[in-house]
DNA sequence: TAACTTATTGTCCATTTGACCACAAGACAT
DNA sequence: ATGTCTTGTGGTCAAATGGACAATAAGTTA
């Protein structure tokens, strides 16, 4: 076994290295945003010479004493700031030669973030991390446009199927601004009352019994996800579908 | 790092050790049967002293210029004789301590098999090898009790959402079986006419022009399930619901 | 031939969906 | 104030769908 695996693999240099780390596994993070009804991904660049000028998914090792999901947490946090999200395994990547020189295996893991949290980003960043347009990325590392367009079907699929739109608004938004975030991944146009009605009768949204602010026309109700009430109407045979 | 993995993980002897192993990365099978309307789950017998009397998915070690997915039907096949199905990746499993001694992480897959194949295991098991009732499971190693709890949701909500079902019966089946394993799957009672009507007019199943054999009663047509028409509806944004 | 089992078709009605109309509520310009 | 613009919200109506259930068809067995 060859054992020259490249030492600049994104951030390494952060992590504490007295500490074991898996070489033959790593995490990546795919993480979706939405700014002005675009679909965003969360990439940071690459500093190795290697991959100059490629960007990357935040990601890295793992260490021995380490769940998957923190370990994708925290490399996360490490590189771009970004923290407080739900991370969820996207998929396992693990193509013999999509790592070089040696064989790397690749859990990937996802997050939809909504636009509040754009802020967050740009100033606890330690590396070069920008968000990009999901249909305009630049050069990748690696395997991670594959990663990327495998999360992208499956977030096409997903967000269907499950009620998970909701993660990429603010806490509190109205039903015209889901109802375009719906339209922009699924690439449709929806009927605002009859998308309207379906989704009321979900019963999934709690009315915040608050008005939108300083828009120049007359203000839309603002609407929060309770997912406690989506829990138990999913016990009770519920299922999601746009 | 720890360095004493167990070295009776399933059959590892039965691979050729002079390939180089990736220990800290394993795979594990998940296959899905369906018997007299019962779902079933084939697991092999722990050999290994440690975990006597205890049973295992069908799985080991990943080799280093191996692919997870081929990885996935090497250990399956040398195990259980069980091959020429579809292999799909369920989750990547990596608790800390799901493994005594080492850490290692495991890529679960999973394949739904139908009645036909259950002839293949008995004939060519090279492990004691058997088919379990997935609501009736005996002790097992590891996690892996927490892989097949997550395999039987995940089973239970993909069934609903994609033509997989057709996996668990014979290549050429009656509407009634389709049914049945929708019945037994999700354990409730549906409606023969109305089931019936909710199927055909999907247009995935062309009518084999045959009849059951050998059944006290009215045969009913056979039908086969065509993956093409399904890819070619999905590509036009039909979604299969049950 | 009758009795029985499952297959298959048909019918009715409540609910849902999709297309579209109309009005309400506020912001803004005049 | 008045009108006009934009988006929010509530309706209507026909078509499609879904669930309950009756009825008939096609075989097997006694």
């Amino acid at each position: 076994m060859s054992t020259n695996i490249p030492t600049t693999y994104l951030q390494e240099k952060r992590l504490d290295l007295s500490q074991d780390l898996i070489k033959a596994l790593s995490i990546d993070n795919l993480i979706f945003g939405l700014d002005q009804n675009q679909l965003k991904i969360l990439l940071v660049r690459q500093t190795d010479p290697m991959h100059e000028g490629k960007w990357a998914l935040p990601g890295g090792w793992i260490r021995y004493d380490e769940n998957l999901r923190d370990a994708a947490y925290r490399l996360l946090e490490d590189l771009t700031g970004v923290k407080q999200l739900y991370l969820e395994q996207l998929k396992t990547f693990g193509r013999v030669n999509r790592f070089p020189n040696d064989r790397v295996v690749t859990v990937a893991y996802y997050a939809l973030v909504s636009a509040e949290d754009y802020l967050l980003v740009a100033g606890q960043t330690a590396a070069d991390v920008s968000w990009f347009n999901a249909n305009d990325l630049p050069a990748l590392v690696y395997d991670h446009a594959d990663i990327i367009a495998y999360g992208l079907k499956f977030l096409r699929h997903q967000i269907r199927h499950q009620p998970i739109g909701f993660n990429l608004l603010p806490e509190k938004f109205t039903l015209l601004q889901l109802q375009a975030l719906y339209e922009a991944i699924l690439n449709t146009k929806l009927d605002k009352p009859n998308f309207r009605r379906k989704i009321m009768k979900m019963n999934l949204l709690t009315s915040c019994d608050e008005k939108q602010q300083g828009v120049p026309h007359r203000a839309a109700n603002l609407y929060h996800f309770d997912p406690e009430i989506y829990k138990k109407l999913s016990e009770s045979g519920f299922s999601f579908e746009i």
